[in-house]
DNA sequence: AGTGTATCCTGCAGGC
DNA sequence: TGCCTGCAGGATACAC
C-alpha cells in the first residue's frame, strides 16, 4: 500500500507530534515484523529520544538520539503508525497492533499492521548510511534529472512497470503511481525499459514527479487500509487515471482501460494512449 | 540479467 | 448464512 506519497503524509503528520518523546518501554506483540531478535530490538531503544521524523523511499524514518541512529519502519502493504495519547485527536484504537512503543505520561506509539508484510528495525548511523545507499534516488529530489532517468533505463530490458518498482533504482514508486507514471507518459507498463526513448523518458520524469506530488497533495492515495497519523484516509484515489479502472474508459480517449499481470502483479493501461 | 513462482499474513468482495 | 476463489499498496528468495 503505502507508496512514497504515502509515507511522507504519515511522516508529516508525526513530525509535529513525536520528536522530543523519550521510548520507555517496547512491547513486541508480533516478533515477525522485526528484522532482529526481540531482546536486540528493545535493548537498542530504551531511553532513546525521538528527536525527528523523516522518509526514505516508502520508509518512514523515525531519528533518534544518540549517535544518529534511526529506528526505520517500512509500512509493507498495511503497516500504520498510530500516536496513542497525544492531544489533536484520538485517531481510533489500533485493530492489529504488532509493536506498542511507550514513552510514559499515557503517550505511546503503535506500529499496527493487519497484514505483518510490513517491518521495523533500529540502525546505527553507520548500517543506515549503508542501508540508504542501497536505495536508489529520491524522485522528487532536485538532482534527479530526465538524463539520468533515461541512462538508467538503456541499462535494463525489464518491463518498465517493474523497473520503476525496484527500488535500488528510483526509491519510493509503487504498483500505483508506477502505472500512472507510465499512462502519464503515453508508454506501455510492459515496455521494455532500455526501449524508452528520451522524448519519452522526459515524460515519464515529469510523470513520476506529477503523480507524486499529486498523491502527497491530496494526502496519500487509501484503496482499503492506508491512514495518517491522525487517522484519516487519503484522498488522491479520486485522481487515479487508470489504477483499478480495469474496463472503464480512458480519461482522455474513451478506450476501455486494460488490465494485464505481468511480476505477478496487476497492470493498468489505456491501449489507446499507451505505445 | 531476466522471468515466473512462491512466501510471509489477513481481510474482503463476489459468485454460488 | 456459509464456503470458495481471487485479489490486495511490498519485499525477498528460488529455480530456470
Amino acid at each position: 500500500m503505502p507508496e512514497l506519497p504515502e509515507a511522507e503524509t504519515l511522516a508529516r503528520g508525526l513530525r509535529p507530534v513525536l520528536p522530543g518523546s523519550v521510548i520507555r518501554r517496547t512491547r513486541v506483540l508480533h516478533d515477525d515484523v522485526l528484522r532482529m531478535p526481540a531482546r536486540r530490538f528493545r535493548r537498542d531503544l530504551a531511553g532513546r529520544t525521538i528527536t525527528g521524523v523523516g522518509r526514505r523511499a516508502k520508509n518512514v524514518v523515525l531519528e533518534l538520539d544518540r549517535g544518529e541512529g534511526v529506528l526505520l519502519v517500512n509500512l509493507g502493504m498495511t503497516g500504520r503508525l498510530v500516536p496513542m495519547g497525544f492531544e489533536g485527536g484520538p485517531p481510533g484504537r489500533p485493530t492489529h497492533p504488532a509493536i506498542r512503543f511507550g514513552f510514559g505520561e499515557g503517550r505511546g506509539l503503535v506500529f499496527d499492521d493487519t497484514r505483518r508484510f510490513g517491518c521495523v528495525e533500529v540502525l546505527d548511523a553507520r548500517d543506515w548510511e549503508e542501508r540508504s545507499r542501497s536505495i536508489g534516488p529520491e524522485p522528487l529530489s532536485d538532482g534527479w534529472r530526465w538524463s539520468r532517468l533515461h541512462a538508467d533505463l538503456q541499462a535494463s530490458r525489464t518491463p518498465l512497470r517493474n523497473w520503476l518498482l525496484d527500488q535500488r533504482r528510483v526509491a519510493g514508486v509503487g504498483n500505483i503511481y508506477a502505472n500512472e507514471a507510465c499512462f502519464r507518459a503515453g508508454v506501455r507498463p510492459d515496455r521494455p525499459a532500455r526501449a524508452v526513448e528520451e522524448a519519452e523518458a522526459r515524460a515519464l520524469h515529469r510523470g513520476i514527479r506529477e503523480v507524486l506530488r499529486s498523491g502527497i497533495r491530496y494526502g496519500g492515495t487509501t484503496l482499503r487500509d492506508y491512514r495518517n497519523a491522525r487517522g484519516e484516509p487519503g484522498r488522491n484515489q479520486r485522481r487515479l487515471r487508470v489504477y483499478g479502472r480495469e474496463g472503464e474508459p480512458c480519461l482522455r480517449c474513451g478506450t476501455p482501460i486494460q488490465r494485464i499481470v505481468f511480476g505477478n502483479r496487476s497492470a493498468f493501461f489505456c491501449p489507446e494512449c499507451q505505445r
